[in-house]
DNA sequence: AATGCTCTTGAGAACGATTTGCAACTGGAT
DNA sequence: ATCCAGTTGCAAATCGTTCTCAAGAGCATT
């Protein structure tokens, strides 16, 4: 909670001298992305926001999702599911592994990838602006874990 | 157009002998999608398809798109911008870099990187269903253009 | 070529995610 | 305390996509 805490002063320092203006719902939200290192969709944020401060609307988590992915301060993700999700930007760039039975998520980063994937821009003529590498994957048999049921009604 | 009537064919006796009922609308979507080398959306697509046939609705569009895409025959594809785009899956595994300022789609394939994914997936105790592999960039001032479709590494 | 059974179609309503219009409200500089 | 551009909640609007259903059309059979 300490380190949320404190991820949450720094977007809020870092919003505060970017000339955004912070309201009682932006500072709910903020809290929320500080204190989650899941993927959570709008809707998600939404309700926990709402439990902090019951005055928020949906609206208002979309209206400020745009705010802070133009501001650097969160990534948006567009994983096969349909609707968008988000993760806070602090920590470095990884790429994601999603488990096509429970849709857990786990994050993963080669040092090796990244750089191949430059190549090839360079090669194509192209600086890359950003990327995106998904692997939709099933867990081996007899590997244990993999029971996650991260599941909507 | 030799090519593309030769896949149109090779597409429509690929769906019939899997006992798929072919329609007008579906051999007009077919020589649509034959003769593209891009990655259209469903309007697109159904614009293309209505110039040959009027009685074509989105609908349709729609419909035979799942039904491509459940025989193999289109792959789905999720860039940022919302909408489904498809591709015929005639041709081999290739990944996808997007010009940020222009939309443009270039193809690539690199082992390597289709070989590290592996790797990294069997590290995390998972089998690689499908991946999805993303670069979006911007155009290196003064190369002109990369007019390079494919390329192999 | 006519029949019949089943699958397919077009049109529009329904959908879920996201955006927007607007009048009321509120940071935060003065 | 004042003021006003920026922000909010709510509802209606949009967008891409799917669904419902009555009418229509493949195609195996005759």
């Amino acid at each position: 909670m300490t380190k949320a805490n404190q991820r949450a002063k720094e977007y809020e320092k870092h919003l505060r001298s970017a000339g955004v203006r912070m309201t009682k719902q932006r500072l709910a939200i903020l809290r929320v992305l500080a204190e989650t290192d899941s993927h959570p969709d709008a809707n998600e944020i939404f309700h926990l926001a709402f439990a902090a401060d019951p005055s928020i609307s949906l609206s208002t988590v979309y209206r400020t999702m745009r705010i802070l992915e133009e501001r650097g301060a969160i990534q948006r993700h567009a994983f096969d599911d349909g609707r968008a999700r988000f993760e806070h930007a602090a920590g470095e760039h990884h790429d994601h592994l999603i488990d096509v039975e429970t849709g857990k998520v786990v994050e993963f980063r080669s040092e090796k990838i990244e750089r191949l994937q430059a190549e090839i821009a360079a090669e194509l003529g192209y600086d890359i602006v950003r990327h995106k590498l998904e692997l939709y994957g099933r867990a081996k048999p007899g590997k244990d874990v993999a029971r996650a049921a991260k599941r909507r009604a």
